[in-house]
DNA sequence: GTTTTAAGTTGCGAATCAATACCTAGTTGA
DNA sequence: TCAACTAGGTATTGATTCGCAACTTAAAAC
C-alpha cells in the first residue's frame, strides 16, 4: 500500500490547485467583474460605470481575465467601436465558487434574508447552498475530508 | 404576482453577499491562509515559514480573519507565549468556496493529475466536483439559473 | 541567568491602486 | 461633410499596500 495522508495537515502544496486560481482571480477587483460578466455585462462602459471601478484598473483586470482565458474578447461586427466581453467555459466553471462566496456573504451578513433568490429556471425553486458532495452524493464536512494518495484510491475502487 | 427579475442582468447588487465575502476573504493571502488553518496549521510561525509570507502581514492578515470572525484567537495554556489560531463555524463554511476554487485551478491548470487526492474519510472515495445544485438535486450550470423576487418564491411554493 | 522561541511591531523602498485627464478610432446627425 | 459624441482604452500622479529585514517583548528551556 502506498503513502496515505492521514490528516489534512500535509497536503502537497505545490501541486494544490488553490494558488493557481488565486493567481488568476485573486487580485482586487477580479471576482466583482466576473459576476458582472455572469449577470450578462459585456462591454467596458457598462462594467465600468456598475461597478464604479477605475477605468485603469478595470482595463488592466479584463487583460489579465482574458489572458487567463476567463473572459474572451471580441470586436462587435456592428458597431467596430465596442468589445464584447464574454465568458469562456473556463470562466462559466468559476460559477460554483462564485455562488459559494456568494452564499457564505449572505449567510453571514447581518440581517435581511437575501433578495432576489437565486432559483432554477425549470421551477423555480431556490437552489441549494453549495457544499461538497461524497460520489454517492452525501454533504460532506470538513472533519469528513481526507487526503489520500492516488494510487491508493485506484487501489482501493479496484477492490 | 410580484416583479419577476427576468434575466441574470439586473440583479439587486448591493445585496449581493459577494461584496460582504470579498471584504473578509479579498485579499491577498487571505484564502491561503485559510487553506492552512483547513489544513491544520494553529500557529503564527507555522504559518509564516510554511506560506512563505512576511511577518507583518500575516499578522495583519490574522487580525482581520479574527475581527471578520472567521479565526478565532486564543492563547495557549500549556505555553503561554503560544497563540492557537481556529476556525470558526464560520470560518468552516468557507469549506466549499474554498474547495471549489482549488478544484477549478486544478482543473484548468497544465498537465498532472493532481495528487494527494480529496476523499471521503468515511470510504475513502474522491469526493464530487463542487457544483450548484437544484433543490431536488439536479446539478445547475450558468444558463439554468434565474433570479426570483422572495415572494414569487413563497407562492410559488405554496401553490 | 543566558539563550531560544513565539508572536508580533517598526521602518522603509518597491509595487499596486485609484482618480482624473487625455487620446484615438469609429459613429451619428444636421 | 464635418462637428459632436461614444467606446475603449492609455498616461500621469498621488495614496495605499506589500514585503523584506531588523527589532521588541514576554515566556520557556537549558
Amino acid at each position: 500500500m502506498g503513502k496515505l495522508t492521514e490528516h489534512l495537515g500535509d497536503i502537497g502544496d505545490d501541486e494544490c490547485g488553490l494558488p493557481r486560481a488565486l493567481e488568476a482571480m485573486g487580485e482586487r477587483w477580479s471576482f466583482m467583474i466576473l459576476r458582472a460578466a455572469f449577470n450578462g455585462l459585456k462591454h467596458f462602459e457598462e462594467m465600468q460605470s456598475s461597478l464604479g471601478i477605475a477605468r485603469n484598473i478595470l482595463a488592466n483586470r479584463l487583460g489579465r481575465l482574458v489572458e487567463s482565458e476567463i473572459l474572451e474578447r471580441q470586436p462587435c461586427p456592428d458597431d467596430r467601436r465596442k468589445i464584447e466581453y464574454k465568458l469562456t467555459k473556463k470562466g462559466e466553471s468559476l460559477l460554483p465558487t462564485m455562488i459559494a462566496l456568494r452564499q457564505w456573504g449572505e449567510k453571514w451578513s447581518t440581517g435581511v434574508p437575501s433578495n432576489p433568490v437565486l432559483c432554477d429556471r425549470r421551477d423555480r425553486q431556490p437552489v441549494q447552498t453549495v457544499c461538497v458532495h461524497a460520489h454517492d452524493g452525501r454533504p460532506l464536512d470538513w472533519h469528513d475530508l481526507l487526503w489520500v494518495d492516488q494510487s491508493d484510491v485506484i487501489a482501493e475502487a479496484a477492490e
